[in-house]
DNA sequence: TTGAAAGCGGTACCAG
DNA sequence: CTGGTACCGCTTTCAA
């Protein structure tokens, strides 16, 4: 039998509460006390009070809940992610908070399961299309909710977020001053549980992640201020959010007849992909055909991505802070984080017959 | 106030098991029953039973903790950590379990209360050097454990760990059958926990890492077979198991008067920051210099790097299951798993005056 | 400074 | 198939 409070209570002939304060308020007790107390638990071998009972009394669970996709490999995999998710610890470990991630499983009831089963004070919601079942789940718990998408429809939801519309826009304009009009889109726009991934994308309105959406809604704000025809831009979808996804969805995009004079990615690991496509084509970046990302990962720098930077690891600190101690205004509750333009080399005139 | 079992219960006009077993044993009542019953949960705004009261009557937690220093950059920062973590999770995942990630306060009271605090089944020890307080903590929980040391010293322990010695002590006779007798070890070696990171390694006693010390046990083998000297391995300690502490290390091994013929790298991402410092030398890597890394991460492929090929996610797999589901036996606590050495590229003869 | 008592929100056995 | 009844292990007033 695992020792308990009471073991100890009994061992040292004093009560379950002075057990309890030794170890939760040391000043509620003599030393000598104390001491005798704690040398009693070692050698019966207590490790102290039950983390799972002091939750339940205390009503607090010390964890935050993060949901992730395909087995983690998103999340771990992405730069952009794991500095989000460092700024989270961050904050979590300033509020004594452990992350619980939890692996959201591919049955849509399994899925609603483990988060009604995750024993957490609030949730983080990364990367989880709008539509998800388990999204659906989080808002039923009735915990405090973080996302990253500014202008959530729900608004009991915390945000930590950027103008995805107006960093795009500005993007767009870079892009069409450029003399760029013919453009494919490359990026990870259906979430799978939601529809079949063949399915035509068209505009913003057939994106799974809102963020998603919005990047799109600023570069078509982009094409129309220039007077350019949004049916010149192609949009290629592909599964996942990888480098290997956006060497693919290059590939495809630079071996059409009608080659698009640049490559807009909606993550940089995707850029990074679509410079590779063309580096394996003998194409040079910014000079035959220009590539744009976002998020300015490291290597973005190195490989002279121009791309929209967004303060990863500060977007997660502000996550986490924001559900570890939500403001008390509405106002407070949504924060807006800057972004910014960073021309590097892999963007440049368009060459294009019709220029 | 949160509605609750017994909410539900009063407005059915049912008992709380009734309500309980509509939840937990759906075969345990009649299906229209169970449908008023969640109906009236839906209606009350019940998101199901309360996560942390049923670990606490369950005697389960439903996660198990896995251990980070450094604010969990480093886990992240490593693709072979991140494999890792993705096997665990995948092991979690089918035992219905989450993973908490529990980062590391720096203060080592913060640090044992952390342990102490967590709920959790059981823990995953990764990357915590022995003598940390921590670990002393885990051990102390009574909780199953799992490392990926093959011999850890505690009896104990799980461990789903590879045979360290003879992994490098093949690598080691790569080396030395090419020639190579004057190379340095780069690895991160020092627990700054532990001490000052400026205290000098001259052997395998004085690493703070167990796995890291049997890799230098290896190597230090591989030397003896073959008649060489081991005062001629120079041992450069770097803060971080990181590309740029590899080319830091590197930096210092490369520029000495007596430049090694080969660079040792403790793992993948160390030995690719060494790829960087020699062509910021001009350096050819398996010409000029050698350079042999160990995990075998997928850019150690890309790159050309001779190293020790581990199973990552297999590991990590396994991990898992010996802590979601220990093995009775003693000998079945204690998974080998197999390395290969990886012959590519960056090995290459010495090229010495001796020679 | 110490202790008694009342839960925190559930689960599971067992009787009906 | 349903309900009564003990707990799970701890924290926290409140009195002594």
């Amino acid at each position: 039998m695992k020792p308990t409070l009471q073991t100890v209570a009994d061992e040292v002939g004093v009560s379950r509460s002075t057990v309890s304060n030794a170890y939760g308020r040391p000043d509620q007790l003599s030393p000598e006390l104390r001491e005798r107390i704690l040398d009693a638990a070692r050698r019966l071998g207590y490790a102290g009070p039950n983390p799972t009972a002091r939750s339940l009394r205390r009503g607090r669970a010390g964890a935050i809940g993060v949901l992730f996709t395909d087995v983690l490999s998103y999340a771990f995999k992405d730069p952009f992610a794991v500095r989000f998710l460092q700024g989270l610890s961050l904050a979590a470990e300033r509020h004594s908070t452990g992350l619980l991630l939890i692996p959201i499983p591919d049955d849509a009831d399994a899925a609603r399961a483990a988060v009604r089963n995750a024993a957490v004070d609030g949730f983080c919601v990364f990367c989880v299309a709008e539509g998800h079942p388990a999204r659906q789940a989080i808002l039923e718990r009735g915990l405090p909710v973080v996302g990253t998408e500014l202008h959530a429809t729900d608004p009991e939801m915390l945000a930590a977020g950027v103008d995805e519309v107006a960093a795009t826009r500005t993007a767009g304009a870079h892009l069409t001053a450029l003399g760029h009009h013919r453009v494919a889109i490359i990026a990870d726009l259906l979430h799978p549980a939601l529809g079949p991934l063949t399915t035509p994308v068209r505009g913003p309105e057939d994106v799974s992640y809102q963020g998603d959406r919005e990047r799109m809604r600023g570069y078509q704000q982009a094409w129309e201020k220039a007077g350019l025809d949004w049916d010149e831009v192609t949009i290629i979808n592909v599964a996942g959010n990888s480098r290997e996804a956006g060497l693919d969805g290059a590939a495809r995009a630079l071996d059409r007849r009608d080659r698009p004079t640049a490559l807009i990615a909606f993550s940089d690991v995707i850029a990074l992909g679509a410079l590779d496509a063309l580096r394996a084509r003998g194409l040079r970046a910014g000079r035959d055909v220009s590539v744009i990302g976002f998020d300015d990962i490291p290597q973005a720098a190195e490989a002279g991505l121009t791309t929209v930077r967004q303060p990863a690891k500060e977007k997660g600190r502000i996550a986490g802070e924001l559900l570890l101690d939500p403001p008390a205004t509405a106002e407070g509750r949504r924060v807006a984080l800057p972004t910014e333009l960073i021309v590097r080399a892999s963007t440049g005139p368009a060459l294009d017959g019709r220029n």
